[in-house]
DNA sequence: GAAACTTAGGAAATCGTTTGCCTCAAGCTA
DNA sequence: TAGCTTGAGGCAAACGATTTCCTAAGTTTC
């Protein structure tokens, strides 16, 4: 650890060149009227000491700390990490840092965050987490604008930007009725989640104005392989027909493909398979590779950060924004051309 | 978003309550001597107020922000999100608020966060990333201290803190030579990346150790289960024999858990099977579920900030610490019924 | 009743920067 | 040469909070 040389203020840097502060300040941030000679001597001086202008004592002055804070309401998961990513590439192109958050499911925890990030006076705070339902607002009346992304605030007036998951499932029923599927299962995750009852309806929704309806009804369970690979023992001993399974998660989708898989069914000849999240780990290993919807979780979190930014200028834009989502297509609807190898 | 009510500023609460700004720092921060009813009027003026002290100014004053930034070096991935975790919590409970500045593998992107961490002069740094080998410092003679965690820095005097991959390799095979295992194969990641030969190599060591050794070259290749299940192959027609496989991670050794029930070979009667990482996404999702080395890096995330916390306060605590690993034991290398805990 | 303490609270300096205003000198114009 | 304009740069007032004196009252004490 390289040692401590204390930090160079501006009057430093204003002694060694030989000018008063204010010049110096001018001189650093292309202000007033200087000669060239002595700006370029100020900022000579300034690379010498190795002088960093104290970001703190100039928002005092600005009343800007060029800082959003992050909350994530729950814990730091797969879905938050790209909504973060996303946010922080958006925010640091606009010169703002970001102070991260993690709420960890608690809410005296996720009071003390905003409390805290107030006290640091942040220009406007991200909200996030790990589930799309709409939430009570982290508080009422802030002095700063919020963004609520991924999640949703239950107020109409907040800015919430969130993944069209309606769309995303109706994309995969219409693929699934593009290559020709008409028998249709739905294998998702437990009915109490939002996000599986919103994929699962507008799944339903589509295919009856296809004029067809679900092989059997949907599958509620849990998001996991285990429960995958279960629904495929539920719905062959049921004697359910069907040529493919629209599932709510990748995870689900890749316990259906191995339960099929064990049992001879052929993906995609016999049964096409449509997982969602498009969570690559999952999609790419799964054999075979899993057709998925794409919530594009990064470009969430940018647009989040846009809007944030868009509102700290004065710009509010009220009210939930879905954004789409996109369809990845594998072989497990398409039949490959060249035969997979393993 | 509810609006804009001003932030009170002490002064505010200062003239509310009929004392000067002075007093009301006073009364607020338990300081100097004044009445009781004096510093309960304060109170209330501050509570009627929504008054929250400005940290900024404040920091000014004492020259501490109590702020840390976590830079990760490459991307936000699988790895650095438990260390992140660990240390945003660690730091949290310190009163610390954390900066989180993605790197992505840019050294341009990595300088410019960190010139941004020190305008905002933070107390500390704390660098990580995805892969553990020893990287450059950050930066030469910061004033202010460093921790590397997961990652390490080539600079021995720097703080590193790192999981002892090595050991957590020795207690991998030494398990396996427990439930009479002896004829090992090892397949792993891409022989260039540090974690793969440093495993490797402490696997042979302990195995050379019991007068044994590998079944086979170790198989160096990606760290992908697609991987893991071409090695099988590999070692199926290269006529190894083999009673059990030490994976390089948990992605590996489902590939290989895959592809050994697609041959019927049974595990763990036949072959036992380990992976690296206990990602429980992999290893709860394998079947059956998997034995795995946990390198604990919410823990590791924890103990860098702790030692962060420790060098701001004036106990530096140089050098490489490296952390143990433990075995999470799951049924891949016991056989039902008959539980074996380590 | 005056000297010596306490006590409660105010005034002002300080932290590091920015910025509006002012001054001084040099260069022009008439 | 007097009067203007213009250019360069200094001065000092913010910004919000903390902290070090400092000053007025009371309170004791002899």
């Amino acid at each position: 650890m390289g040692k401590l040389e204390r930090h160079a203020t501006i009057a430093d840097v204003a002694a060694l060149a030989g000018v008063s502060v204010g010049t110096a300040s001018k001189a650093l941030n292309g202000r007033g009227s200087l000669r060239e000679e002595t700006r370029t001597r100020v900022r000579e001086a300034a690379r010498q000491l190795n002088f960093e202008v104290n970001t703190g004592a100039r928002s005092l002055h600005s009343g800007r700390t060029y800082t959003v804070g992050m909350i994530t309401t729950d814990t730091i998961g797969r879905f938050s990490i790209p909504v973060l990513m996303g946010a922080e590439d958006a925010l640091g192109a606009g010169q703002m840092s970001v102070f991260l958050c993690d709420g960890r499911d608690d809410p005296i925890r996720e009071q003390y965050h905003v409390k805290t990030l107030l006290s640091r006076r942040v220009d406007g705070i991200i909200v996030t987490g790990r589930r799309t339902e709409a939430r009570a607002p982290i508080a009422p009346r802030l002095p700063v604008p919020v963004v609520y992304a991924f999640i949703s605030s239950t107020d109409p007036a907040d800015c919430s930007v969130v993944p069209d998951e309606e769309g995303g499932a109706r994309k995969a029923v219409e693929h699934l009725l593009a290559i020709g599927r008409t028998r249709m299962a739905h294998v998702t995750g437990p009915e109490h989640h939002h996000s599986a009852r919103v994929r699962s309806a507008a799944a339903v929704e589509r295919l009856t104005e296809a004029g067809l309806s679900l092989a059997g009804p949907p599958l509620f369970g849990a998001w996991s392989e285990a429960w995958g690979r279960q629904a495929v023992g539920m719905l062959l001993t049921g004697g359910t027909s069907f040529d493919a399974v629209f599932c709510g998660s990748d995870q689900i989708a890749r316990g259906v493909a191995d339960a099929l898989r064990a049992v001879g069914r052929r993906v995609p000849e016999e049964v096409a398979l449509v997982g969602y999240d498009n969570w690559d780990v999952m999609a790419e290993a799964c054999q075979p590779p899993l057709t998925s919807v794409d919530m594009n979780l990064e470009g969430l979190g940018r647009a989040a950060a846009e809007m944030l930014l868009a509102a700290i200028n004065g710009t509010p834009s009220p009210g939930r924004h879905a954004r789409p989502c996109h369809l990845v297509v594998r072989e497990s609807t398409t039949v490959p051309l060249v035969p997979v190898d393993s």
